[in-house]
DNA sequence: GCCAACGTTGGC
DNA sequence: GCCAACGTTGGC
């Protein structure tokens, strides 16, 4: 088995946030569409990972929790189906564009990360979500970012 | 393959 | 709601 690999996923608490998370206990993560995430979600990402959760477009946008990777990557079914809103013309079974993992929910922290927080941590300088008009919605994120928050998300 | 026009993201 | 940054589309 391959080492664990950590991530970020962005999300927007009003259409999904980690209360949704808590609440279904697990879910498939479906709405990419962007190639570079959609290579990590078919490529990369594989079951056993950890997912930083993030909320964008909140006050603050923040990192809000962690979940866990529960199933490598597998075709995105809403691109197939006409009239959904995520639904792609040149798409098809035999050749589908987009792709999705499902993930479990792990913890909610007791306070959240904003991010202006995490832009004075030394220790994240370099990572993905800060850098200036990053607004790739999967990425990876190092194993020392990831020590970094999970230790920040306990004080 | 270039690049202008357009659409989207997401912090503020 | 604004708008900068970025991705995608499509004419040429």
């Amino acid at each position: 088995m391959a080492a664990k690999r950590y991530w970020l996923f962005k999300t927007e608490p009003e259409s999904y946030g980690i209360a949704d998370l808590k609440r279904d206990t697990a879910t498939f993560w479906d709405g990419v569409r962007n190639y570079q995430a959609r290579n990590f979600l078919r490529d990369a990402i594989k079951t056993g990972d950890g997912v930083l959760f993030y909320h964008s477009n909140a006050s603050p946008p923040a990192i809000v929790g962690v979940a866990r990777v529960t199933r490598d990557g597998y075709p995105d079914h809403t691109q197939f189906e006409q009239g959904h809103r995520k639904f792609d013309p040149k798409a098809s079974e035999d050749n589908p564009r987009w792709y999705m993992v499902d993930i479990a929910f792990e913890t909610e922290f007791p306070r959240a990360l904003p991010l202006d927080e995490l832009r004075g941590i030394e220790a994240l300088e370099g990572m993905e979500l800060l850098r200036t008009g990053s607004r790739l919605s999967i990425q990876p994120v190092r194993k020392a970012e990831w020590d970094t928050i999970l230790r920040l998300a306990k004080k």
